[in-house]
DNA sequence: TAGATTGTTAATCGATTAACAATC
DNA sequence: TAGATTGTTAATCGATTAACAATC
């Protein structure tokens, strides 16, 4: 399985769910990389490249098999492997986390969830038990566990991330607004919602106080 | 005000949250472009390119001034306006960001939420009153509110989406698993976790198998 | 002044799009 | 067969990086 970068995993991952939805798993189940192109807004030449990336040939004058693409994406997004997580710090977003159903469709398992606060540990979110902080490097030893979601507070993340590395944790998907640093051999994935802030906060920024156009015509010198 | 890129826009806000730590408040409160890229390991050449698109201007062998940098940066992004928010579904995740505190930093402010469940219609989440859905489309006209952040169920979202542009929103911020259409002049910023994870999984699955080295050589024909 | 840092132009790199022969 | 769709090569586009004279 190749190395994949990672607008190509993520262009993966639009047509996977794209082509999961109900509707595409019934006869023909083909599909042309035009159909797919227009209802995702990509090029048809884009979306018969990722295909050949990972190995997929299309048929002429049909288009390809959607149960074939599906499978492929599937194996090198690794979804057809069970994949076990461990969840630090059940605030808020710990808990949408915790509660949210649609990671098993992507292989994806939180088995264990730790926090600091004594009041929650012992208890269960979402059927998920919380343990305490002291646990957390014996737990991830003994169960082997490789993927670790942070959604604990900025002070600690940093902290939090050095202890799941010791731990032998392979990648760390970090929900805390902190940027991490972690040896190269550990992924780390941001969700710093800031940056999409950045985008919003732009553009109705933009639409109070346009360009006085500094360069267009009508202000001669 | 010059319409920026996003790749740009989000470097912006990188440099910001740095810059907008507390150390770099006290004196001589001016920074390189190479401390900068050191820090956020980017190219110290993007950054001053990024400062020079915001009309900023360094000075020779000295570097940029802390505070003219984050005013840019505030003016650009719109943090030095008000800007108001309702929230949509009052699940989880927008619990979550409506106890999210940092938001007001931004200029943000969330000052409604909106939910369809009876049981929490006239209640309060993190000080935000939450109101029946009825009351949306009246409550965003009425208050020339501008940006809706949608947490629904992805059943309803883009439903919701389509009354939200018909009340007058001019960006929706979308944590709905959901792919939305909106019309051109509505920016539609989507926060999908999947793709976020497919990159996750796909670093997990390579570690487990990786290539077995077609290409390689130690397999003569 | 000498030297560090900027602003800007040129070169490189990678990703996207266009073109089109090969294929079913 | 005729025609639609693929796979692939070439062209374009945009973003990143390198080089270096100008500046304080």
């Amino acid at each position: 399985m190749a190395k994949l970068r990672r607008v190509v995993l993520e262009r993966l991952m639009r047509y996977y769910r794209f082509l999961s939805e109900s509707s595409f798993k019934k006869p023909p189940q083909t599909i042309t990389s035009a159909q797919i192109a227009e209802a995702l807004d990509i090029d048809p030449t884009q979306v018969r490249k990722d295909f050949g990336t990972i190995g997929l040939l299309g048929i002429g004058r049909v288009g390809f098999d959607v149960c074939e693409v599906c499978r492929a994406i599937r194996f090198n997004l690794g979804f057809d492997q069970r994949q076990e997580a461990v969840l630090i710090g059940t605030g808020h977003l710990g808990t949408a986390l915790l509660a949210y159903s649609g990671f098993a469709s992507y292989g994806l398992h939180i088995v264990a969830a730790f926090d600091s606060d004594s009041d929650k540990v012992g208890g269960e979110i979402a059927g998920c038990a919380v343990k305490p902080m002291r646990a957390m490097k014996p737990y991830i030893k003994r169960r082997g566990i490789r993927l670790a979601i942070l959604t604990a507070p900025h002070e600690v993340a940093q902290k939090l991330a050095d202890r799941l590395v010791s731990a032998g944790i392979k990648a760390i998907w970090n929900f805390a607004p902190t940027r991490l640093t972690a040896p190269p051999d550990v992924l780390v994935r941001d969700e710093h919602i800031s940056l999409g802030l950045s985008v919003i906060a732009h553009h109705l920024a933009q639409a109070t106080r346009p360009d006085r156009g500094q360069d267009t015509e009508g202000r001669a010198p």
